[in-house]
DNA sequence: AAACAGGAGCCGG
DNA sequence: CCGGCTCCTGTT
Protein backbone atom coordinates (compact mmCIF):
# COMPACT_ATOMS: atom_id res chain seq x y z
CA UNK A 1 0.00 0.00 0.00
CA UNK A 2 1.08 3.60 -0.65
CA UNK A 3 -0.34 6.89 0.42
CA UNK A 4 -0.37 10.56 -0.73
CA UNK A 5 -1.70 13.67 0.63
CA UNK A 6 -4.26 15.79 -1.41
CA UNK A 7 -5.73 18.70 -0.62
CA UNK A 8 -8.18 17.88 2.02
CA UNK A 9 -7.11 13.79 1.44
CA UNK A 10 -5.47 11.42 2.17
CA UNK A 11 -5.18 8.63 -0.74
CA UNK A 12 -4.65 5.04 -0.17
CA UNK A 13 -3.68 2.89 -3.37
CA UNK A 14 -3.43 -0.70 -4.08
CA UNK A 15 -4.97 -1.55 -0.64
CA UNK A 16 -5.67 -5.29 -0.15
CA UNK A 17 -7.28 -6.76 2.93
CA UNK A 18 -9.29 -4.02 3.41
CA UNK A 19 -12.99 -3.50 2.97
CA UNK A 20 -14.92 -1.04 4.75
CA UNK A 21 -18.17 -2.55 4.65
CA UNK A 22 -16.60 -5.73 6.51
CA UNK A 23 -14.90 -3.54 8.88
CA UNK A 24 -17.59 -1.36 10.15
CA UNK A 25 -20.43 -4.31 10.48
CA UNK A 26 -18.71 -7.01 11.70
CA UNK A 27 -19.91 -5.76 15.19
CA UNK A 28 -17.13 -4.35 16.77
CA UNK A 29 -17.98 -0.83 16.16
CA UNK A 30 -21.14 1.11 16.87
CA UNK A 31 -21.24 4.79 15.36
CA UNK A 32 -20.40 4.56 11.63
CA UNK A 33 -22.80 5.20 9.28
CA UNK A 34 -23.32 4.57 5.69
CA UNK A 35 -24.03 7.71 3.46
CA UNK A 36 -26.25 7.86 0.40
CA UNK A 37 -23.42 8.18 -1.86
CA UNK A 38 -21.66 4.76 -0.30
CA UNK A 39 -18.64 6.10 1.72
CA UNK A 40 -18.84 5.91 5.59
CA UNK A 41 -18.85 8.75 8.26
CA UNK A 42 -17.32 8.57 11.52
CA UNK A 43 -15.78 10.17 14.34
CA UNK A 44 -12.69 9.14 16.69
CA UNK A 45 -10.53 11.66 18.51
CA UNK A 46 -12.71 14.66 18.00
CA UNK A 47 -12.11 13.95 14.24
CA UNK A 48 -14.78 13.46 11.50
CA UNK A 49 -14.07 11.40 8.54
CA UNK A 50 -15.30 9.98 5.47
CA UNK A 51 -14.13 7.58 3.82
CA UNK A 52 -14.43 6.28 0.46
CA UNK A 53 -13.90 2.33 -1.03
CA UNK A 54 -12.96 3.02 -4.79
CA UNK A 55 -11.50 -0.17 -6.37
CA UNK A 56 -8.10 -0.76 -4.99
CA UNK A 57 -8.12 2.77 -3.69
CA UNK A 58 -9.40 4.41 -0.18
CA UNK A 59 -10.18 7.96 0.13
CA UNK A 60 -10.10 9.44 2.86
CA UNK A 61 -11.60 12.85 3.12
CA UNK A 62 -11.59 15.78 5.90
CA UNK A 63 -7.89 14.76 6.60
CA UNK A 64 -4.38 16.01 6.21
CA UNK A 65 -1.43 14.32 6.60
CA UNK A 66 -0.96 15.54 10.71
CA UNK A 67 -4.44 13.67 11.21
CA UNK A 68 -3.84 10.77 8.56
CA UNK A 69 -0.53 9.51 11.01
CA UNK A 70 -1.88 10.66 14.20
CA UNK A 71 -5.30 8.94 14.19
CA UNK A 72 -6.58 7.58 11.34
CA UNK A 73 -3.30 5.49 10.57
CA UNK A 74 -3.29 3.51 14.03
CA UNK A 75 -7.34 3.38 14.07
CA UNK A 76 -7.35 1.25 10.64
CA UNK A 77 -4.46 -0.73 12.23
CA UNK A 78 -2.60 0.03 8.74
CA UNK A 79 0.95 -1.09 10.17
CA UNK A 80 -0.35 -4.79 9.93
CA UNK A 81 0.04 -7.31 6.99
CA UNK A 82 -3.13 -8.97 7.11
CA UNK A 83 -2.41 -10.92 4.28
CA UNK A 84 0.21 -12.68 6.49
CA UNK A 85 -1.97 -13.13 9.43
CA UNK A 86 -4.58 -14.71 7.42
CA UNK A 87 -2.16 -16.96 5.86
CA UNK A 88 -0.81 -18.01 8.97
CA UNK A 89 -4.39 -18.66 10.80
CA UNK A 90 -5.62 -20.49 7.70
CA UNK A 91 -2.42 -22.83 7.76
CA UNK A 92 -3.85 -26.42 8.69
CA UNK A 93 -7.46 -24.43 9.51
CA UNK A 94 -10.33 -25.52 7.37
CA UNK A 95 -12.95 -23.46 9.84
CA UNK A 96 -10.40 -20.32 9.67
CA UNK A 97 -10.01 -20.90 5.88
CA UNK A 98 -13.69 -20.20 5.34
CA UNK A 99 -14.13 -17.81 8.27
CA UNK A 100 -11.76 -15.88 6.24
CA UNK A 101 -12.88 -16.29 3.32
CA UNK A 102 -16.18 -14.83 4.38
CA UNK A 103 -14.59 -11.73 5.01
CA UNK A 104 -11.43 -11.23 4.24
CA UNK A 105 -11.42 -7.20 3.76
CA UNK A 106 -12.21 -7.78 7.81
CA UNK A 107 -10.04 -5.09 10.41
CA UNK A 108 -9.85 -4.82 13.35
CA UNK A 109 -10.02 -0.77 14.07
CA UNK A 110 -8.14 0.33 17.39
CA UNK A 111 -11.10 2.53 19.01
CA UNK A 112 -10.94 5.06 21.34
CA UNK A 113 -10.60 3.64 25.07
CA UNK A 114 -13.79 5.24 27.02
CA UNK A 115 -16.11 5.25 24.00
CA UNK A 116 -15.13 1.32 23.94
CA UNK A 117 -15.71 0.92 27.56
CA UNK A 118 -18.88 2.25 27.93
CA UNK A 119 -20.21 0.93 24.42
CA UNK A 120 -19.78 -2.44 25.50
CA UNK A 121 -20.87 -2.28 29.06
CA UNK A 122 -24.05 -1.20 27.21
CA UNK A 123 -23.96 -4.37 24.95
CA UNK A 124 -23.97 -7.10 27.93
CA UNK A 125 -27.83 -9.00 27.20
CA UNK A 126 -28.20 -6.45 24.52
CA UNK A 127 -28.88 -6.64 20.52
CA UNK A 128 -26.82 -4.32 18.08
CA UNK A 129 -29.36 -2.08 17.11
CA UNK A 130 -29.99 -1.21 20.31
CA UNK A 131 -26.40 -0.69 21.40
CA UNK A 132 -26.20 1.56 18.66
CA UNK A 133 -29.36 3.78 19.67
CA UNK A 134 -28.39 4.31 22.84
CA UNK A 135 -24.52 5.31 22.49
CA UNK A 136 -25.67 7.61 19.53
CA UNK A 137 -27.96 8.58 22.02
CA UNK A 138 -25.41 9.17 24.95
CA UNK A 139 -23.25 10.94 22.66
CA UNK A 140 -26.04 13.59 21.07
CA UNK A 141 -26.67 14.56 24.57
CA UNK A 142 -23.80 14.76 26.19
CA UNK A 143 -21.30 14.98 23.31
CA UNK A 144 -19.88 17.80 21.54
CA UNK A 145 -21.19 19.04 18.21
CA UNK A 146 -18.73 18.71 14.99
CA UNK A 147 -20.28 20.18 11.83
CA UNK A 148 -19.25 18.36 8.39
CA UNK A 149 -20.73 19.25 5.36
CA UNK A 150 -24.34 19.05 6.08
CA UNK A 151 -24.53 16.72 8.68
CA UNK A 152 -23.37 16.74 12.73
CA UNK A 153 -21.64 14.34 14.49
CA UNK A 154 -20.96 14.52 18.31
CA UNK A 155 -18.20 12.92 20.05
CA UNK A 156 -18.02 10.62 22.56
CA UNK A 157 -19.04 11.97 26.23
CA UNK A 158 -16.41 12.47 28.38
CA UNK A 159 -15.75 10.21 31.37
CA UNK A 160 -16.30 13.44 33.72
CA UNK A 161 -19.71 14.48 32.54
CA UNK A 162 -21.21 10.88 32.04
CA UNK A 163 -19.75 10.41 35.91
CA UNK A 164 -21.54 13.66 36.81
CA UNK A 165 -25.05 12.17 35.80
CA UNK A 166 -27.84 10.76 37.69
CA UNK A 167 -29.79 7.66 36.89
CA UNK A 168 -32.53 9.66 36.49
CA UNK A 169 -31.65 12.23 34.09
CA UNK A 170 -30.30 8.77 31.95
CA UNK A 171 -33.19 7.36 31.81
CA UNK A 172 -34.00 8.94 28.55
CA UNK A 173 -31.22 7.08 27.15
CA UNK A 174 -33.43 3.71 27.64
CA UNK A 175 -30.46 2.07 28.65
CA UNK A 176 -32.47 0.06 31.81
CA UNK A 177 -29.91 -1.70 34.32
CA UNK A 178 -27.08 -0.73 32.65
CA UNK A 179 -27.15 3.33 33.54
CA UNK A 180 -25.75 2.73 37.06
CA UNK A 181 -22.82 1.16 35.56
CA UNK A 182 -22.19 3.50 32.85
CA UNK A 183 -22.57 6.24 35.93
CA UNK A 184 -20.05 4.06 38.27
CA UNK A 185 -17.24 3.37 35.62
CA UNK A 186 -17.17 6.74 34.46
CA UNK A 187 -16.24 7.72 37.70
CA UNK A 188 -14.21 5.06 38.36
CA UNK A 189 -12.46 6.32 35.21
CA UNK A 190 -11.69 9.59 35.99
CA UNK A 191 -10.81 8.56 39.76
CA UNK A 192 -8.21 6.25 38.45
CA UNK A 193 -6.80 8.23 35.25
CA UNK A 194 -5.73 5.11 33.67
CA UNK A 195 -5.66 5.50 29.93
CA UNK A 196 -2.42 6.49 30.73
CA UNK A 197 -1.58 4.03 32.87
CA UNK A 198 -3.06 0.79 30.06
CA UNK A 199 -0.90 1.72 27.82
CA UNK A 200 2.14 0.40 29.06
CA UNK A 201 0.67 -2.59 31.03
CA UNK A 202 0.06 -5.94 28.83
CA UNK A 203 -2.31 -7.57 28.37
CA UNK A 204 -3.04 -9.24 31.37
CA UNK A 205 -2.68 -6.26 34.05
CA UNK A 206 -5.36 -4.33 31.73
CA UNK A 207 -7.22 -7.10 32.13
CA UNK A 208 -7.32 -6.96 35.65
CA UNK A 209 -7.51 -3.34 36.14
CA UNK A 210 -10.69 -3.62 33.43
CA UNK A 211 -12.55 -6.05 35.78
CA UNK A 212 -11.92 -4.11 38.70
CA UNK A 213 -15.04 -1.34 36.51
CA UNK A 214 -18.66 -1.76 37.45
CA UNK A 215 -20.32 -3.40 34.94
CA UNK A 216 -17.60 -5.16 33.33
CA UNK A 217 -16.94 -8.82 33.49
CA UNK A 218 -14.97 -11.26 31.45
CA UNK A 219 -16.51 -11.24 27.85
CA UNK A 220 -16.61 -7.00 28.34
CA UNK A 221 -12.97 -6.51 29.55
CA UNK A 222 -12.16 -8.43 26.65
CA UNK A 223 -13.57 -6.69 24.16
CA UNK A 224 -12.80 -3.58 25.85
CA UNK A 225 -9.25 -4.41 25.74
CA UNK A 226 -9.74 -5.97 21.86
CA UNK A 227 -11.25 -3.19 20.66
CA UNK A 228 -9.22 -0.35 21.50
CA UNK A 229 -5.95 -2.11 21.10
CA UNK A 230 -4.42 -2.75 24.43
CA UNK A 231 -5.75 -6.65 24.81
CA UNK A 232 -4.43 -7.76 21.19
CA UNK A 233 -4.44 -11.84 22.28
CA UNK A 234 -8.15 -11.20 24.07
CA UNK A 235 -10.79 -13.53 22.34
CA UNK A 236 -14.02 -12.37 23.75
CA UNK A 237 -16.24 -15.75 24.12
CA UNK A 238 -19.99 -14.65 23.76
CA UNK A 239 -22.96 -16.34 23.11
CA UNK A 240 -21.56 -16.67 19.19
CA UNK A 241 -18.60 -17.32 19.46
CA UNK A 242 -19.29 -20.21 21.63
CA UNK A 243 -21.34 -21.68 19.70
CA UNK A 244 -19.47 -21.22 16.58
CA UNK A 245 -16.46 -22.78 18.32
CA UNK A 246 -18.46 -26.25 19.49
CA UNK A 247 -20.02 -26.70 16.23
CA UNK A 248 -16.56 -26.41 14.35
CA UNK A 249 -13.79 -26.95 17.07
CA UNK A 250 -15.71 -29.83 18.66
CA UNK A 251 -13.55 -30.37 21.77
CA UNK A 252 -12.52 -26.93 22.47
CA UNK A 253 -14.45 -26.89 25.97
CA UNK A 254 -18.04 -26.16 27.33
CA UNK A 255 -17.31 -23.00 30.12
CA UNK A 256 -16.19 -20.03 27.93
CA UNK A 257 -13.08 -20.21 29.90
CA UNK A 258 -11.95 -23.24 28.61
CA UNK A 259 -13.03 -22.20 24.85
CA UNK A 260 -11.09 -18.43 25.58
CA UNK A 261 -7.94 -20.83 26.73
CA UNK A 262 -8.46 -23.26 23.78
CA UNK A 263 -8.18 -20.48 21.36
CA UNK A 264 -5.49 -18.61 22.79
CA UNK A 265 -3.45 -21.85 22.82
CA UNK A 266 -4.53 -22.09 18.74
CA UNK A 267 -4.25 -18.63 17.55
CA UNK A 268 -1.45 -17.52 20.34
CA UNK A 269 -0.93 -13.31 19.83
CA UNK A 270 -3.43 -13.52 16.79
CA UNK A 271 -6.37 -14.56 18.98
CA UNK A 272 -8.25 -11.21 18.90
CA UNK A 273 -8.04 -11.16 14.67
CA UNK A 274 -9.31 -14.91 14.73
CA UNK A 275 -11.60 -14.44 17.28
CA UNK A 276 -13.51 -11.28 14.99
CA UNK A 277 -13.32 -13.43 11.89
CA UNK A 278 -15.22 -16.34 13.79
CA UNK A 279 -17.99 -13.92 15.39
CA UNK A 280 -18.95 -12.03 11.60
CA UNK A 281 -19.16 -15.72 10.20
CA UNK A 282 -21.15 -17.01 13.19
CA UNK A 283 -23.32 -14.22 13.28
CA UNK A 284 -23.55 -13.92 9.55
CA UNK A 285 -24.77 -17.28 9.04
CA UNK A 286 -26.15 -18.13 11.97
CA UNK A 287 -24.01 -21.08 12.95
CA UNK A 288 -24.97 -23.30 15.18
CA UNK A 289 -28.79 -21.90 14.83
CA UNK A 290 -31.38 -23.52 13.64
CA UNK A 291 -34.03 -21.68 11.52
CA UNK A 292 -36.15 -20.55 14.14
CA UNK A 293 -33.22 -18.77 15.87
CA UNK A 294 -33.09 -21.42 18.81
CA UNK A 295 -29.82 -22.95 19.68
CA UNK A 296 -28.81 -26.46 17.75
CA UNK A 297 -26.16 -27.14 20.44
CA UNK A 298 -26.67 -28.30 24.38
CA UNK A 299 -26.90 -24.88 26.08
CA UNK A 300 -23.82 -24.93 28.38
CA UNK A 301 -24.70 -22.37 31.00
C1' DA B 1 -53.65 -10.07 21.05
C1' DA B 2 -51.11 -11.07 24.95
C1' DA B 3 -47.40 -13.73 26.31
C1' DC B 4 -42.93 -15.20 25.82
C1' DA B 5 -38.05 -15.72 24.59
C1' DG B 6 -33.76 -13.93 23.72
C1' DG B 7 -30.19 -10.42 23.14
C1' DA B 8 -21.41 -9.31 22.08
C1' DG B 9 -23.56 -10.60 30.62
C1' DC B 10 -22.83 -8.80 35.25
C1' DC B 11 -23.84 -7.99 40.14
C1' DG B 12 -25.03 -9.22 44.70
C1' DG B 13 -26.34 -12.69 47.86
C1' DC C 1 -23.63 -21.03 41.67
C1' DC C 2 -28.11 -18.56 40.99
C1' DG C 3 -31.87 -15.08 40.50
C1' DG C 4 -32.73 -10.70 38.79
C1' DC C 5 -32.14 -7.07 35.91
C1' DT C 6 -34.22 -2.64 31.80
C1' DC C 7 -35.83 -2.44 27.52
C1' DC C 8 -36.82 -3.90 22.83
C1' DT C 9 -37.88 -7.00 19.08
C1' DG C 10 -39.45 -11.07 16.81
C1' DT C 11 -42.34 -15.10 17.24
C1' DT C 12 -46.32 -17.84 18.66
Amino acid sequence: MEWHVEKDRVILRNVTHFNLQQTFECGQCFRWRRLENGNWLGIARGRVVEVEQAGRDIILYNTDQSDFLRIWYGYFDLGRDYGAVQRKLAQNDPVMQEAIAFAPGLRLLKQDFFETLISFIISQNNNIPRIKRIVECLAQNYGRPVVYKEHILHTFPEAEVLGALSEESLRCIRAGYRARYIIRASQQVQELDMEDALERMDSGAVRQVLLALHGVGGKVADCVGLYSGLMPDAFPVDRWVRRVMETLYPGSGTTNEAIAAFARRKFGQLSGIAQQYLFYFARENRIGMDKQGHETDLPTE
